[in-house]
DNA sequence: ATGGGCGAATGGCTTACGTCA
DNA sequence: CATGACGTAAGCCATTCGCCC
């Protein structure tokens, strides 16, 4: 059953003695302690020939066993044993070689990962910053109905850096919006809903400079912009949002 | 003196294959 | 001929053991 067929556990013993010329058999069966007594390492000859023989196969025939045994004056048993000990080393020195490689890769990921979650945060807080500006002018027309400060807001749009930035982003948004007192988005697919928002709903219009997919942004994140629902829309948006978090 | 590393060897388990009833 | 039981050889794996620095 066992590979110890080539000689038994005493007979290797005996073998080993025999290979060594230090003991007898009988000495070695009656004492079952003094198993191994004389286990030497391998000369370098003998290294560097098993190691030879192991680079062009990892395995050995049985032929090419007996031939190198008797070559180097050990028990076939001894080299087949060599042999399975060497697979063994070989292949625990591959895995911590692919070991390292991986966690380099690792590495790299990880430090990519950082950087692209800073370049999103930035992002998002540039466009935080964006809504800011762009919900500004409709909460003072909210607060001002006697007119003064419609004014103001409208000479604040039709002025300047502001103006030009607003017309950049969201160029029909807060101008259609004073006559209806509904949003109009220039973007045709959001004509339909925002017939739907009244003044008080603006914020979730601001909602629609998110990107299209939405995934740049944090449900954690949005919860002080957003109005209730609109991140319903999708839910394996969040679950994405929550591998990025 | 001794503790740890390294490699040879062991023992248990599994698989493949051949033989035989 | 097909099949299951059995024996044998060999490999893998975890562990032990002994040598040597």
């Amino acid at each position: 059953m066992l590979d110890h067929s080539e000689y038994s556990t005493s007979a290797a013993a005996g073998a080993a003695a025999e290979s060594f010329g230090c003991m007898d058999m009988d000495s070695l069966t009656t004492s079952r302690k003094k198993k191994n007594k004389n286990k030497r390492r391998f000369s370098d000859e003998q290294i560097k020939s098993l190691e030879t023989m192991f680079e062009s196969e990892s395995r050995l025939e049985p032929k090419k066993k007996l031939e190198l045994a008797r070559e180097l004056g050990l028990q076939p048993r001894q080299v087949a044993i060599w042999f399975q000990n060497k697979r063994a080393r070989w292949k625990s020195k591959n895995l911590e070689r692919d070991y390292s490689i991986l966690r380099g890769n690792y590495n790299n990921l990880a430090s990519t990962f950082e950087a692209l979650k800073k370049e999103k945060h930035a992002l998002v807080v540039q466009l935080q910053k964006l809504n800011d500006l762009m919900q500004r002018p409709q909460e003072e027309r909210q607060c001002c109905s006697e007119g003064l400060a419609a004014n103001s807001i409208q000479g604040e749009l039709d002025n300047g850096d502001t103006t030009k930035c607003e017309s950049e982003t969201k160029p029909s948004l807060s101008t259609e919006r004073s006559e209806h007192g509904a949003s109009v988005l220039s973007d045709e697919d959001s004509n339909i809903k925002a017939e739907y928002f009244t003044l008080e709903d603006e914020p979730s219009l601001l909602n629609m400079v998110e990107p299209a997919d939405g995934s740049l942004t944090s449900p954690e994140d949005w919860s002080s912009l957003n109005s209730d629902g609109l991140f319903d829309e999708s839910n394996s948006n969040n679950q994405w949002w929550d591998f990025w978090s």
